[in-house]
DNA sequence: ACCGAACTGTCGGGTGGTTGACCTTGACGG
DNA sequence: CCGTCAAGGTCAACCACCCGACAGTTCGGT
């Protein structure tokens, strides 16, 4: 294993989420590195189109990935950061992609070929399940959230949001109209709720542009 | 394995969904039915408690199982049909519970014990990866239902949780409380909906009790 | 430097859903 | 057989959100 090949591997390791009870050995992280290679993708190029046959599944090291669903690219179902896993349901489950995965800025990441990672992952059980673990982590937040949706108001989704995709920063570019799509809300209402937080001092907002200026008071403001 | 283990066994086998490209091993049953054990509930008792140690996962059998959060036993948050999974979440974390699971009518299911499971699971890649599979299955079908609750009337969600609920069968056991818990919605709104429904000569309703009396029309009204 | 495309900001009308209150009906135990 | 509690049914007031429309702003390409 060269350098290059190392540095990534070991990003992969640490994005598979903390198991305890789970080490990974040496040789894991080699036989994973072996099911795949690293990509790299311009800005708007596409990592799999939804309906393709799913024959690789990605994870996320670098720059911001958007998933949408049918030919409007305007239904934005979520957004990818650095340790997101791509692709992973249909590739197993040997479906299409159900939905289209766009490079937004320069995007580096982890392509594990169907064909290589299968055999892999029945000789290594342990990497198995530390992505079943994954997995099932994500289902949990998915859940979380389909209990949070209802019953709040939009404003507090907003501000919710901008915590998330801020991650440590604190800009998010992101537009009002993405926004929307991302919370299954009209765009007008994002404006309004976005003005809100604006006139409590907590954000400034700018084109394609949300500013946190003051996080703690953002993140009261969600509650819990 | 005596008969009546392997009766059971044998049901937990297509349980765990299409055998597509992973063929299960008669020693892979045997080892899974190692793992754990056929328990009985009586309605309204606990498989297990929100923020109690999660130890075991549970497949059911037979019965209806009800998921709710808090002390509050009307926030449900989902229905167990025999099939499904409980508890693995939590388990394979290594966190408590997240929900609370009650039997609603006589419950028959499998338990996993989570030091017995994850040995077996270590060496069984076909089964982690199976159970891997049927997580992401429900992954899926969860982000479905966050796209789904947006931009639907809850008429439409009452229709399409009707259908979802009688599988198979044209009667649902239901309060409409409950349904509406499970939806998120008013349980106004829900009886609301049901008169529409009612009126349109779909659907039946008495106490606690909801006949479909024409299926196809039903499906219609979803739409999707 | 200009022009078109994409984005922000804002208004008014319409509506599906919530909340709260109240009455009726059904189920079940003493 | 009756009391009681749970569930069904309905009404009115209120509100968050959606939709269509339009004007002003920013950006990128040529």
């Amino acid at each position: 294993m060269d350098e290059y090949t190392r540095e990534h591997v070991a990003w992969l390791a640490h994005s598979f989420g903390r198991t305890d009870y789970l080490p990974l050995h040496p040789t894991d992280l080699e036989a994973l590195a072996g099911a795949g290679q690293v990509v790299q993708k311009y800005p708007g190029t596409h990592l799999f189109r939804q309906g393709a046959p799913a024959d690789a599944a990605y994870v996320v090291e670098r720059g911001q990935v958007e998933l949408y669903r049918g030919t409007d690219s305007r239904r934005v179902v979520g957004r990818a950061q650095p340790g997101s896993v791509l692709g992973d349901i249909a590739m197993f489950r040997g479906e299409p992609y159900i939905s289209s995965a766009r490079a937004v800025d320069a995007v580096t990441a982890f392509r594990f070929d169907r064909d290589k990672l299968i055999p892999v992952l029945l000789t290594r059980p342990i990497i198995t399940l530390r992505w079943l673990v994954a997995g099932l982590s994500q289902l949990e937040s998915t859940q979380r959230r389909v209990l949070g949706l209802k019953h709040r108001t939009v404003r507090d989704q907003v501000a919710e949001l901008l915590l998330d995709e801020a991650d440590g920063r604190d800009e998010i570019h992101l537009s009002q109209a993405a926004m929307a799509g991302l919370l299954g809300a009209s765009r007008q209402t994002v404006n309004e709720a976005l003005g809100m937080l604006r006139s409590e001092g907590v954000i400034q907002t700018g084109y394609r542009t949300v500013r946190i200026t003051d996080r703690s008071a953002l993140a009261d403001t969600v509650g819990r």
